[in-house]
DNA sequence: TAAGCCAATATTGTATACGATCCCGCCGCC
DNA sequence: GGCGGCGGGATCGTATACAATATTGGCTTA
């Protein structure tokens, strides 16, 4: 699971940042051990900042810490994977109407930026990178629309998302084209707050049905821990 | 600014639960600095353990620190203290329609418990701990709705709640009044979704217009914080 | 041969030690 | 007399050392 060796020392905000890439672009797995001498070696600080980079990310539902075991990849449940979604219709639709009534020509500018790195990145096979680019897309929205305490949400909904993505995703090609995303660039430009509002509950309800969500164990479980328990 | 001695050794939880308790009930106000050393002489713990537990209560957005300067009770700006509620209004509604549909018995008396004991603390002059039960209420309704995810942001808007009532509470006296919290037990058992969710809306607003979140400076700033910038 | 136990090893949990930074009071200088 | 620099103490940041716990492999025994 070597992600990328660093320059001398790291801050914990470099380390969670590389290991945060890493768990959305799919480079690592859900249920991976992340074991601090390890992480430790790969950033070159001392366990106590790999710790507090786990525990950060523990809070961020992206790792799983259990006692005297050590830090894992977190492998959302079916019901947790559920809430990330019901709770990102709860509140994106809503951030989408302000993004529309707040967005500024630079906003505009700053989206379609974005939206373009997502195609290039897709273009280019580095599917990864371009679910990752496809989910920061949903808190820059928040961003636009000048919710530092939801964007903040919004970030966390987002991450798990990724491993829920990992986990229930159906068929790995067909993946999140980025036609909502020009549309609701456009409502924003218009400053179509209900247009924003709606083709963003049809875009949460895409990404639901591309999931399979339906009543089945948690995943891919590794069979350790299916027997584990 | 002393909490709570405690025995020989507690865990980062213990000194979590103490330290926010404490910053719920107001006995510690915003701006109070806590000093590692100290904390971990109240608690019995070394510096390592003092540092977990500020780092978690930083992003509960409860405890700000600051690099080479050490943690601070959070003192949220206006604009924070609106998105608080303002992100609370979007959840908490839902989440007591839901409750609606699926309170049982239990549910209920658990509801009632909790009603009582705020009742009591009310009686008894202890503003502080009432104001605590009657955060925690808001919080056991997303248990009620069995949404742990939406559940866990509540408890973090519940707790930032605290931090503004502190700072932009108009008149000390007039205390949340529980006849709301009351409606909302007597829509769950009728399992009145619409009512619950009307009820709960016109709660927040209630504790809105209690607040003085118009535009003016921060809130009791010290001078030397104001100088300081 | 398989099950169970025990020791050796690996890994995490906590405390302590040391270095870096900041705050504050003192002193010299203008 | 006031202003600015400078030192000492306090506090935080990181690494390391040691203790506690879990895991693994081999060994014994029925």
């Amino acid at each position: 699971m070597a992600v990328l060796t660093d320059s001398p020392t790291s801050t914990v905000e470099d380390i969670v940042a590389k290991l945060t890439d890493a768990v959305h672009e799919h480079r690592v797995q859900p249920g991976t051990k992340l074991r601090e001498d390890d992480v430790g070696d790969i950033f070159g600080v001392s366990r106590t900042l790999v710790r507090q980079a786990l525990r950060n990310m523990e809070h961020d539902g992206l790792v799983t810490i259990e006692r005297n075991k050590g830090a894992f990849v977190s492998k959302p449940t079916l019901k947790e994977a559920r809430e990330v979604f019901e709770t990102r219709a709860l509140l994106e639709p809503t951030m989408a109407r302000a993004a529309a009534t707040r967005a500024t020509g630079r906003d505009i500018a700053r989206l379609e930026q974005h939206i373009e790195a997502e195609r290039k990145a897709l273009e280019q096979g580095e599917t990864g990178r371009a679910l990752k680019l496809s989910g920061d897309f949903h808190v820059l929205i928040a961003s636009v629309a000048d919710q530092s305490t939801i964007e903040e949400f919004l970030r966390q909904l987002v991450s798990r998302s990724a491993l829920v993505i990992a986990l229930y995703w159906r068929r790995r090609n067909a993946l999140c084209d980025s036609s909502s995303h020009k549309a609701l660039v456009e409502a924003f430009r218009q400053g179509d707050a209900d247009s924003a509002e709606e083709v963003m509950k049809g875009h949460l309800l895409d990404l639901l049905t591309q999931l399979d969500l339906s009543d089945r164990p948690p995943g891919p479980a590794s069979l350790k821990d299916a027997l584990r328990q």
